[in-house]
Order: structure tokens, then sequence, then C-alpha cells
DNA sequence: GCATCAAGCTAAGACCATTAGCTTATGGCC
DNA sequence: GGCCATAAGCTAATGGTCTTAGCTTGATGC
């Protein structure tokens, strides 16, 4: 039997693609291992488990979404930096719904410190452009928290198909950005 | 074999507790079948299988969701009535975090007209509330958008856990609501 | 060339949804 | 009050899932 050559990284890939493609719901350890031509059970070498190997699909959504979030902002400054920030986001989980809403497990993994990190991080870099407001602590956090339901609702509902009307999402999505970073008032 | 009298609510409402105690996952028909003191092959005879048992507690849920909507609305116009639906809104998530995700699985079945209208009633309260303002037909639309994207958004992540800080999230939620409602402008 | 390690395998147990077909409680009708 | 059709709930069985145990054998280091 040749081996087939795994590696975390692929198998955690192949969970990624399927995620994306199908629904978390169709992740399953079987169908992995079909995908890359192998039995279940092999995977077990590989990842800790269905928990596991949704867990990985969290770790590099997060990674990758934080990545976006920081390529979108870097070079720019207040509103500009927020829109491109906030629709970074909202591609990202649309290119990647799968990966995205495995990574909605970590409220319910508090205990698990790699996967609260790679949350945080991706927090951290939407702080970070608030950081050109100027805002006290208190302030920031409410802030952050409107932007973060904002987008993360915007770009949910609409990646599950939930806007029917054949009226523009992008304008829509411009239109809610806006309003919300003029609520933060002028930056510095 | 004494009859367990069993029909089609008693079953979707055992399913709708367990939804929100132990999240939808843990609606099995197992799980729900054990909880009514029966077997789970009975369950077939009340609802079509484990598809089907989610599409009643979707139902169930989006039904409750439009209610509350209406009851907090009612008597209320312009801010007043568009921040108490929104209240009622987050409320409703919190309290039945079960019923609310599984009326998420609407835009899956767009050929499920039962459920498309259930959802679609939900929506409706919300338009209703923002005729205040009188905007046209686009911007209603994209006014809609924004605050179903805001107040999903903020529920589902406060639902989830998602929100680690210790600082107020009445707070939090009420300057989003003022935040999208200034958006509008002046009511009429 | 050989020993070690681990990748991938088969076998098997536990749980789940689902269908088929049985038994029997229940309600309508004479 | 008694009969009978309906349907509620059952057991048995199938096929899918995850998971563990333990085997075989390819690949690697000396």
């Amino acid at each position: 039997m040749p081996r087939a050559g795994l590696d975390r990284d692929r198998v955690v890939i192949a969970a990624a693609q399927i995620a994306d493609a199908e629904g978390l719901d169709a992740v399953t350890l079987a169908r992995v291992a079909t995908e890359l031509g192998v039995r279940s059970p092999s995977l077990y070498n590989h990842v800790e488990g269905r928990d596991g190997l949704v867990r990985g699909v969290a770790l590099l959504g997060l990674a990758q979404l934080r990545d976006a979030l920081r390529e979108a902002a870097i070079g720019r400054a207040g509103a500009d930096a927020l829109a491109a920030a906030a629709g970074a986001y909202r591609a990202y989980v649309l290119a990647h719904p799968g990966r995205y809403a495995a990574g909605a497990i970590t409220p319910a993994a508090p205990e698990d410190a790699d996967l609260v990190a790679a949350a945080t991080a991706v927090v951290d870099v939407l702080a970070a452009v608030l950081r050109g407001w100027s805002l006290d602590e208190e302030d920031t956090v409410h802030a952050l928290r409107a932007f973060r339901s904002a987008v993360h609702g915007f770009a949910s509902l609409e990646a599950a198909g939930g806007f029917g009307l054949p009226i523009d999402l992008d304008a829509s999505f411009g239109r809610l950005i806006a309003m919300l970073t003029a609520g933060l008032g002028a930056p510095g």
C-alpha cells in the first residue's frame, strides 16, 4: 500500500474546501478521507477526530481573516481604513463561508488558548483601525462591538442567502458602514 | 402499551426546548424521543424525520419572533418603535437561541413556502416600523438590511458568548441602534 | 542492510436516522 | 354496548457516522 503522504495541513485544507463548498455539516471524517483517497481512521494520525478537524479549519479561517484585514488596512487611516477592513471582512466571509463558520465555535471553547488567541487577533486588527479616533477604552469597546456586529451580521446573512431582493448589496453594505462611521464622529 | 398522547406540537416544543438549552445539534430524534418517553421511530408519526423536526422548530421560532416584534412595536412610532423592536429581537434571540438558529435554515430552503412566509413575516414587522420615515422603496431596503444585520449580528455574537469584555452590553446595543437610527434622519 | 517509527489499514463497537411491518389502543358508527 | 378502521407506538433491521484497537508495511536513520 503506497503512502498517501498526508500531513495535518493537507487534511485541514481538504476539510476547509469542503466546508466552503458544501457547508460545515458536510465536513465529516468519511467525506474528507474519501476526498484524500484514504480510509477515515487514517485521519486520526493527523487530527484529533472530528472536533480536531473542525478546530483546524477554524484556526485556518481566523488566521486568514486576520491577514485579510491587515492587508486591507495597511497604508490607510480613519474612515478609509475602516471601510477597507469592513469590505475585506465581508469578502472573506463570502469567499470562505465554511472556514468562517468554523471560527464561530471559538466562544464555545474558551479553554482553548490557541483558538481564543486566533479570534482575538482578528478583533485586534479592528481595534487598531479604531485607534485613529482616539476614543477612550469604553467607547472603543462599544464601537468595536457595533462594527463587529454589523459586519458579521451583514456578511452572515448575505452568505446564507438571507437577502432576497434584487437591490444592490454593495450599496447596502456601504451605507451601513457609512452610518456607523458617521456615528463615531471625526477621527483624531 | 399505553399511548403517550403525542402530537406534532408537543414533539416540536420538546425539540425547541432542547435546542434552546443545548444547541440545535443536540436536537436528535433519539434525544427528543427519550425526553418524551417514547422510542425514536414513533416520532415519524408526527414529524417528517429529523429535517421535519428542525423545520417545525424553525416555524415556531419565526412565529414567536414575529409576535414579539409586533408586541414591542405596538403603540409606538419612529425611533421609539425601532428601538423597542430591536430590543425585543435581541431579547428573543437570547431567550431562545436554538429556535432562532433553526430559523436560519430558511435561506437554504427557498422552495418551502411556509418557511419563507414565516421569515418574511418577521421582516415585514421591521419594514412596517420603518414606514414612519417615509423612505422610498430602495432606501427602505437599505435601511432594513442595516437593521437586520446589526441586530442579528449583535444578538448572535452575544448569544454565542462572543463578547468577552465585562462592559455593559445593553449600553453597546443601545449605541448601535442609536447610531443606525441617526443615520436614517428624522422620521416623517 | 537492518531496526525503528509511524502511516495507513481492517475489524469492531457505539450511536444515529430511517424504513418495514407488527400489535393494539382509540374513536366513529351501527 | 359492541365492532372496525385508523393510526400510535413498538421491535427489528439497514446503512451511515465516529472512534478505538491492533495489525502490516513503507520510509528513514544508523
